[in-house]
DNA sequence: CTCTGTCGTTACCGCAAGTAACATGCTAGT
DNA sequence: ACTAGCATGTTACTTGCGGTAACGACAGAG
């Protein structure tokens, strides 16, 4: 039968598949965004052209990598924000999710948000930072599907709920990202400052008083 | 005496980096992010070296044009940030001077922000994306300092006012880029859905009693 | 023993960044 | 006037990437 051989090299394929994305992996780990197609066929012992085969082009891997961690990313936060309490403590479960998996594995954080960074002969690597939109967008809408399911907004709430999903997130990023380059506090103070600016914070507080320049 | 002729060869050196960085822009603008130094010297009727030798190199010609653009922005945003009027006014003002400022010249916005995208041949193109950080991160600074020159926050202002800053630019740049791509409300209602965020709606609305999956 | 299809290779193309070496014109010192 | 210096411009090259074409083994089917 053709099926069972079928299956058995399809099988295989996949197999092959996988074991390419891990070697990818460890040299994206390793070397930075900027490896190069040589570089990931020579560390899974073969050679360029198969890697065309099997992703079709560069971002083809590429997102073939991105997903893997996309993924796993996205089902930590849909289980912090889809836990049974109370709001702001999920805010705060999701937010300390998000940080604490930037803080594990920067390498794999700025492989999926950064653009190439380090070019040591300034040439081109991998076309990363294309890519993380998408990453984004997906957490975005994510978020707002949950608000809109869980939060009573009034008229227009599906609108409302993707500005909003789309804001914190980037809200979440960009705190994170700086947060990860400096290190001002420590992650549980961010997150309590983040959670405290989407309670209102903001509006709350008083007007400055003896400020310069009044 | 050489101190004039150098000042005249200066003046002249600058006069040239300004066509340049001139031509460079109307290319970016027309070609989107992936214009080629060649294609930019084409447009200022040189060739490649003299780029080279006035900004080093792409990322030197890149910073070189997006420091125009940013400062520009960024004076744009202090001025309405430092009006004096209702907090909810200004931040709302700022708002808009920033969405405004993408709707206007998106082509701009995505050169700053956006690497590559849409690759042709799938080359590499300029490696943008490199330096949106630096603009996020001015613009996150910028407000930094002001949130804590006009808003009374208590101990550790300084750095409560610096996570609110990096942490509301980054709403504000992803609401925004969203809102760009799908053009899902106009630009008044973006910004109203943004400051309600901002000013605690969120932790004001009810729970959804009806809702799905409970 | 050949025919076919997958897995793998080498060797190449095109293109962009960046550089070296050469040409030209203006200003200045003698 | 002649030449030294210097900025400005050029052509022609190197390097290194993404991507591909064309060829070589090795499995099973007739």
């Amino acid at each position: 039968m053709n099926t069972t051989q079928r299956t058995d090299q399809q099988r295989s394929a996949d197999r092959r598949r996988r074991e390419l994305l891990e070697a990818a992996d460890r040299v994206v780990l390793r070397d930075g965004p900027q490896a190069s197609m040589n570089a990931i066929a020579a560390e899974a012992g073969i050679t360029k052209p198969i890697l065309y085969r099997h992703f079709g082009d560069k971002g083809g891997l590429y997102a073939a990598l991105a997903k893997r961690h996309t993924d796993a990313l996205l089902s930590s936060l849909r289980a912090a924000l889809d836990a049974p309490a109370e709001r702001r403590e999920r805010v705060e479960a999701t937010l300390d999710t998000y940080l604490a998996a930037i803080e594990a594995l920067p390498q794999v954080y700025r492989f999926l948000m950064h653009p190439v960074e380090g070019g040591q002969t300034a040439d081109q690597g991998f076309d990363t930072g294309n890519h993380s939109v998408p990453l984004l967008r997906r957490m975005g809408e994510e978020l707002a599907q949950v608000i809109e399911e869980r939060v009573d907004l009034g008229p227009n709430s599906q609108q409302l709920a993707r500005v909003w999903g789309h804001g914190i997130v980037g809200m979440m990023h960009a705190a994170g990202d700086w947060w990860l380059g400096e290190r001002p506090c420590s992650r549980a103070e961010l997150v309590r400052s983040l959670a405290d600016l989407l309670w209102g914070r903001l509006a709350a507080a008083g007007d400055k008083v003896g400020g310069p320049g009044f």
